[in-house]
DNA sequence: ATGAAAGCGCTAACAC
DNA sequence: GTGTTAGCGCTTTCAT
């Protein structure tokens, strides 16, 4: 198959090809014979609009860069998915990029979003995002930039977060009004702005229901099924008092879970245990997983149409950024019945 | 920021645009004194390659579109992450595109791709494309195009699969060794390849091991944990005699095992489940999930290989296609642990 | 080792 | 309602 261009279509009907663009493009000042004329050749001739060309002359590209830490943690396929259909239902394209927690992966996506001059960026940072010029230059290009669930609050830009800190507060009251008090907390070593937000909901849930507060009960560590188990293995060689355990995350719990089985402990008999993120295995383990559910397709949507709402006018940076912060849900399941 | 080109920098050194576009391109024929003038100006003013225009005039885009059913499900996630990570690392973007199992919505991500001039398209099909045009016009277009996992063999294009067929008597034959003999299959009522193969494997195993094959015990349904449910009621309402399930997906699976549990029939003493797909979560159920594996980031990584391989010479489509089959790998664990 | 010039396929401002 | 014209920012061939 030969290469059609609009040159193609105007030859065979002996217009310009202008009236063929425009024909194209449903102009409102073609008659309706010749844009039908126009589509009817095209369309024999397997004409394809060349976006490249496009984009070049006009200087929009209708793709939008995504990046994320990586595509096998559902929570971020299941983000990207909700950002997938938005920005697909109004006409945009994705650029996807796994940063898999590096910077330099990271940087090296933003630049070649940059490169392709895409008309947004949208971004989740990894857990090593300390320096963050390759962000500063996206605004100072003036291409819109957004963030989801891990944000950089300095920069100043639009978000779409959940509310993590009173996440955690809601998993730490949970247990507390189901009769738990001394509760663990296993949080992660890596210093991300969501993970203290949930230690801070759990030390003001401990607070405000006069609980004290113990820092043997904390731990950090990667989060990992693996570091649920250890973190048990540990309160019970160092014979720590303890009823339930509010872990970072539902692999961590997972792995509570399983370590306290082992051990003869009852879940949630003994101890009571809540997780974070509301992954699938969550409802089918046993005991099924009390959660925080962090409404991962809607964060998504939201993102994508907190976009769409900013971008069009061209001052996206002027305001102050809209930050979108959505409301964790409680999961009340069976590792918490007590 | 101002948009500067290699104008800007040619005007600044006082050579041709010509000479710095070399440069930055690395061309041997220049100096080294100039390439290393022309980096140093072009970092200070801020130079970004446009990669459209660089595309326009060259005709190659050096992104590649991939269109899945749905990045919500982990196997294909998994596979996009794959596939992202060797194609990144060869200096590729990735287009995505989901279909939601709908033929209208993948048409339209392959029109995109062709119109944004794709240097090629990884897909796997949506379980309702029976027609193909489509998928018939990349291949006119010469445009490299691959499938995995869901194919269209008579495309007769580079492929990578999983032996569906393989996988099903693997866990047909694993049942059967564990002592198991009225073995149920729940199949899906759509109309896949990948499906039938497995139900093929089943029938086939059956027949090597001379057990009865039982039309009763064959159910085709929706995949969903629902429909292992309403198996499992169907069964037991019926008073089919029945020892062990290979249903053909982990979700079935879960929820056959749930509904046997709950009427009080134990797994895997009384009945052996055996799932397919190896999702995260049969790892940490109770029992355990044996299942089979389909290696997903791997058949990822092998169709992003295959493609960089095959795109090398112009005559993509001269060949006979190139199907890579990967091996199914047999998980066992507690449900079949008799 | 560098310059000159053409053109990729389109959009859009300006004519008539 | 349609034609003319001028680029968008590069790559690439042909000179010198």
């Amino acid at each position: 198959m030969q290469k059609v261009t609009i040159h193609d279509i105007a030859r065979e009907l002996n217009i310009t090809f202008s009236t063929v663009a425009r024909a194209l493009n449903d102009h409102p000042a073609i008659s309706v014979t010749t844009k039908e004329a126009v589509r009817e050749t095209a369309k024999r001739l397997g004409y394809r609009q060349n976006k490249v060309a496009s984009s070049l002359r006009s200087g929009r590209t209708n793709i939008i860069g995504v990046v994320v830490p990586s595509l096998d943690v559902s929570f971020f396929s299941s983000v990207v998915h909700g950002i997938e259909r938005v920005m697909h239902e109004n006409g945009y394209s994705i650029l996807l990029y796994q940063s898999n927690e590096s910077l330099k992966q990271e940087t090296k996506g933003i630049a070649t979003f940059l490169a392709s001059r895409v008309d947004g960026i949208i971004a989740s940072v990894t857990a090593e995002t300390f320096q963050y010029e390759h962000y500063t230059e996206i605004k100072k290009r003036n291409v819109p930039l957004l963030f989801f669930d891990r944000t950089l609050d300095e920069l100043q830009v639009p978000s779409v977060t959940i509310n993590d800190y009173k996440g955690g507060f809601m998993a730490t009251e949970h247990l507390i009004r189901k009769g738990y008090k001394r509760i663990v907390h296993i949080s992660s070593e890596r210093n991300l702005p969501i993970f203290s937000e949930r230690l801070r909901g759990y030390t003001d849930a401990l607070a405000y229901y006069d609980l004290p507060f113990d820092e043997n009960l904390v731990f950090r560590g990667n989060i990992s099924m693996e570091y649920g188990k250890t973190c048990v293995d540990a309160l019970l060689e160092k014979q720590v008092q303890f009823d339930a355990i509010f872990a970072l995350e539902d692999y961590m719990a997972m792995g509570a879970i399983h370590q306290l089985l082992a051990h003869g402990i009852t879940v949630p008999d003994q101890v009571g245990v809540i997780g974070f993120a509301n992954e699938a295995f969550g409802a089918y383990i046993t005991p099924t997983l009390s959660t925080i559910d962090q409404q991962t397709v809607k964060m998504g949507e939201e993102v994508a149409n907190l976009f769409l709402k900013l971008s069009k006018n061209k001052k996206f940076y002027e305001a102050e950024p809209e930050r979108v912060v959505l409301e964790p849900l409680l999961m009340i399941r069976q590792s918490t019945a007590r």
